[in-house]
DNA sequence: GCACGAAGTCGAAGCGCTTCGACGATCGAA
DNA sequence: TTCGATCGTCGAAGCGCTTCGACTTCGTGC
């Protein structure tokens, strides 16, 4: 392993001249950088851990992404993608947390390896992270807003209003019994904070437009799409639109109603919460608001090292929906 | 943040003696070490990164895990999930490494944090990655095989035997002409080692019992599954079974086989290497290799560990494939 | 021509921890 | 009783790096 002081050797300069000249925290004679410069190239000098110690910034990000039930995979995944994709650009490292000692995860990586700062998902309205987040002088963002977001920095789509602009957009186009086939019970039993906020924005609006509405909690097995289709079309006879906030359900369920008889969109409208590709996966491309993973993992991270650096950022950042009109949805006929 | 020295103080003993109480590396009357814990647990001590520093073992140990184009996202989920866990198990976390500069990440992340090992997965047969990892004088360990091995440790399912394995199958059950449903078609241009070991094996087991046979790389879009069960039908009319390698693909084109009117397993016997728990979602329960990821990521750590620990490791690990008859294969009877 | 500040460099201290080499105490064996 | 071995503990060194406080040159203004 090379390190500074054989790197200062070769620059013919002193180990404190090679930090300063690679870090730039002093002035140091052109000639004298570029040597420093070449010799490190030349021995392929990377610094080592031991930076975090003598007071360096750490480089290392925990993302807590405990993998619970009822989450869908493939998102979650996105958003770790990118988060550790933009933490590459900032130079970070992430070191991932699971299920497992979720709140003494948090602590132990703190201070066991050198990082810098958490980022947590999968957020629970009364989170019992957060104590310890709290009590934690490091900075973090939370991907999901809780329901006691002070002194927190939250960032998220904001499910509230998607849930809403859905509601709004079938209101619009005259329906006027609705529902949402929201996440998998034990998401709602959990209070996850993404999954209760879109369900309070849909249901408030509804009450506002006038508009009969349901929610039900679907499964995550595709398999039980038929099912909840015959449920919902019997339960509610008037039902014209759906909204679905379950990925996985998606298309089975547009397949199932289309199996049933009902024509998307002229006899039932659909629309979607999911990522736009998805959107597109069901026989008839479905109107949805985007769920941008990628662009949250991102945010997250920039947010993050904003306050690694000492920068002041918002407390909450809420994403606005962005609504695609795609063929499920019309106005209502019947 | 409380560090060693005020253990000690708080026990009453010198910075060293707490150390070698909390490691066990010199005798400690049981006095003093009761001591010493006490004060520990009382004052809520963590050790510090700075214990790699000064010759301690490192604890984090780096994962790469590219997730390229045409890869079962929930699968590498799951092997990732897998290797946290089991890594926790061991007092190990994880740092995660994704496609950006993944030759130079593997170097980056062994002198930058104090990562102790390296697992890697997606692994190719000519995997550009390996060159660097042996330059590297880290343990590690590959989640695949590839096609030179020497002086690697490796684990995976044994896909050539899984492949054979699921041919023997069919074989026994009389049909004569049959077809491997693979991984989409960038896998196969990557040589992904994985695919291609099964694929091999699926072709070599085929020609060893005379079986006319034939291989089609599967989009990953479920939407492409109705025009391949036609043209699978269409250009081998006398196809009976069908082996899919193709976790997305399995449902859909299970349902379009018999969209067109097959009865599976009457009229067409279908297989799959999949995870378990996947080949119950279609209709009709598929006959399968198991597909074992948390396994794998398990065994993976487990031997990584080992290698930390100096213990000797034997070179290639295959898991023997498992397989499980469903509802989905039958004798031939066309 | 001199004092003074800026620019450029260096040495040394110290981050929190482990580990090596001592050292006193205790104990059994000679 | 004495000697050596063992046990339990401590102090100090050092891991690779950053940073602070000098120190030495210069160039500039008067």
């Amino acid at each position: 392993m090379v390190k500074i002081t054989d790197v200062a050797r070769r620059a013919g300069v002193s180990p404190s001249t090679v930090s300063y000249a690679l870090s730039g925290k002093r002035p140091i004679s052109d000639e004298t950088r570029r040597r420093v410069e070449a010799a490190a190239r030349d021995l392929g000098y990377r610094p080592h851990a031991a930076r975090a110690l003598a007071g360096g910034e750490p480089n290392v990000l925990a993302l807590a992404a405990p993998l619970r039930a009822g989450v869908h995979v493939p998102v979650v995944m996105r958003l770790v993608v990118s988060v550790v994709t933009t933490a590459r650009a900032h130079d970070h490292d992430v070191l991932l947390l699971t299920q497992e000692e979720a709140e003494a995860g948090l602590s132990r990586a703190v201070d066991t390896a050198s990082v810098g700062g958490l980022l947590l998902t999968d957020v629970e309205l009364h989170d019992p992270r957060l104590p310890r987040l709290r009590s934690l002088d490091r900075p973090s963002v939370l991907i999901g807003v809780p329901a006691r977001a002070y002194g927190l920095t939250c960032v998220d789509l904001d499910f509230r209003a998607a849930g809403e602009a859905c509601v709004n957009h079938l209101a619009e186009l005259g329906h006027r019994t609705v529902a949402l086939v929201g996440s998998p019970p034990e998401v709602y039993l959990r209070r996850t904070a993404y999954a209760h906020h879109l369900m309070h924005g849909f249901t408030t609006a509804a009450t506002r437009h006038g508009l009969a509405s349901s929610v039900h909690p679907g499964g995550p097995d595709p398999a039980t799409a038929p099912r909840l289709a015959e449920r919902l079309l019997h339960e509610h006879p008037a039902l014209t639109a759906v909204v679905v906030h379950n990925e996985p359900l998606l298309a089975p369920l547009s397949a199932a109603f289309e199996h049933l008889g009902l024509r998307i969109p002229a006899d039932l409208s659909v629309m979607a919460v999911c990522p736009d590709d998805l959107a597109t996966t069901p026989r008839v491309p479905v109107t949805s608001v985007s769920l941008p993973a990628d662009e949250l993992g991102a945010h997250a991270v920039d947010l993050l090292i904003r306050k690694l650096h000492g920068t002041p950022v918002p407390e909450t950042t809420l994403l606005a929906p962005r609504l695609t009109e795609r063929a499920s949805t019309s106005r209502r006929t019947a």
